[in-house]
DNA sequence: TTCATTCTCTGACTATAGTCAGAGAGTGGA
DNA sequence: TCCACTCTCTGACTATAGTCAGAGAATGAA
């Protein structure tokens, strides 16, 4: 498998990294190109871009100043935040990424031309397939304080998409409720899964003394379905389970989250009769933890 | 299919290719790594890294002079040509070789680490369908002097392998000659492809005044078998044909060579009586050649 | 109001990755 | 024995891609 990724790596960094490079920033230098790109049509605050490029403040602001000498850009004060500068394309540096988006296009055209039409849609297909997977590699879970805004996000996003796809709509005062306090060690943990940065996914685990723990609050981003982060979290929790001694797990789920059901299921979760009153709940599961 | 290529570009480049530099070269410069990793346990001549690194031959010179200056290298001069200088690897060269290698199966490892072991699977499997394909791209087919070196080691190749395969060998005396001049324009075309700069398949064509082309010399590397090779020199032969306003072409074949005559089926040939005496032929293919 | 912190910028560096011209030694064919 | 050519090396450059320390302005919590 190392292997395999290994010659992978080789042939792709040959192949496509270094065409890549050579389209792109034609006679522009590669760095000026990157932020060009970045920017984007929007504009972005300067702290993002280097966060995001990981450069050094003191380059940006070189590359920026380079940039808007040249015209393609121009940078100005956050409204909200004087400290913030914003850098936004000109007119002039709009129409010069328009020409690296052709640069990208030639690439991209170059390396399917000499396939045929049937080498190109198998090309295209694991493509995708392999792009796919290094994003679900690049999905990171750690515990995080239920209070951090990226935990905030996920459960407002939990809320939001209970409420559009329960029949009946969803109100978190009439369900059984999982404060911060029980979801914050030693209580209990919260799960988030981050994708570069920005959160995706969350799951939290409540300790009861010697009762089973209790799943809450499990919720995938749709940009991140199909990408496994569910099941990792799911995994995850149980073996934060199995480090605090709890010996099964259990939760409850309304009908209408199907993919959730398979998921329990198919982690060996098993349907038992409702062991709390939890009015938006039409399954109980419980699975049991080997220490 | 050009977008799709061009995710794929932006995430590959960015979580490969990026791990990638960062694993390799560790302490050392990229540019010195990828030196001591090309000349590899075996030792290499100096032009030949030149040419496959596409460097400056005063840069080569200088890193070379530099890992000759740590000890990692030892730079002498080929017996047979002394303006040749031929690089090794020291003892504590391949030490160092050793590292970067386990550099880059940490890289491999980290991007297949937090993938589930079905995961990791479909991610292999798409990267070498990718691998392959990205190979098949860069094989690039053009007309050659068949007195060539690159058609001359097709050649060989070629007759080394009828020799191996046909079960009463192969003896160029006995059957139907092709002489270079046959297939040199304007008489014919001889089509070489390479890969990386190596030849790894032929196929030439011989034109007769009324009578169809033939096809002689088809022939793939074994190791750039699945490629598609074969059939684009096929495609490429006939494109050759067709501009010489030829209305046919026709070919005989060995029945040992079963790639090649599923191949010539499956691009519309269709079997005809023998028109020729060929001691080694069994089957005798021809096609009509729209303008 | 104070004060630690954040955000950005500037100046002063360094390392890497080249490019280019030209020289010297060796080779191979006329 | 010429002479064109190949291969490599050196010296003298340039551009790119950073790194690091520190300063100034703005912010937000105590």
């Amino acid at each position: 498998m190392v292997v395999q990724a290994r010659r992978f790596n080789r042939i792709v960094t040959q192949r496509v990294g270094a065409l890549n490079d050579h389209f792109l920033a034609r006679d522009r230098s590669l760095g000026e190109a990157r932020l060009l790109w970045e920017i984007g049509a929007g504009g972005r605050d300067v702290r993002s871009l280097r966060t995001q490029l990981e450069l050094d403040s003191g380059y940006v602001s070189r590359l920026l100043r380079s940039l808007e000498a040249a015209g393609l850009v121009k940078v100005g004060q956050k409204k909200s935040d004087k400290r913030v500068r914003i850098a936004r394309l000109t007119p002039l540096g709009k129409a010069e990424v328009a020409v690296l988006d052709r640069g990208a296009d030639e690439l991209a055209g170059s390396l399917l031309a000499p396939l045929s039409e049937n080498q190109r849609a198998r090309l295209v297909a694991s493509m995708a397939e392999v792009e796919l997977l290094l994003t679900a590699s690049m999905v990171e879970i750690a515990p995080i304080d239920p209070a951090h805004p990226h935990a905030q996000h996920c459960l407002h996003s939990y809320f939001a998409e209970l409420n559009r796809r329960f029949d009946e709509g969803f109100d978190p005062g009439r369900s059984i409720p999982a404060s911060e306090a029980e979801m914050r060690p030693p209580a209990g943990v919260f799960l988030v899964a981050t994708l570069r940065g920005e959160p995706v996914g969350s799951g939290a685990l409540k300790f009861h003394d010697s009762e089973p723990a209790e799943i809450k609050r499990m919720w995938v981003d749709e940009s991140a379905r199909g990408l496994g982060v569910g099941r990792r979290i799911l995994g995850e929790l149980e073996k934060h389970a199995a480090e605090h001694g709890v010996r099964a797990i259990r939760l409850e789920t309304n009908r209408t989250l199907v993919e959730a059901i398979s998921l329990y299921r198919s982690a060996g979760y098993e349907e038992v009769p409702a062991f709390n009153d939890e009015p938006y709940a039409h399954h109980w599961f419980q699975k049991q933890i080997s220490i």
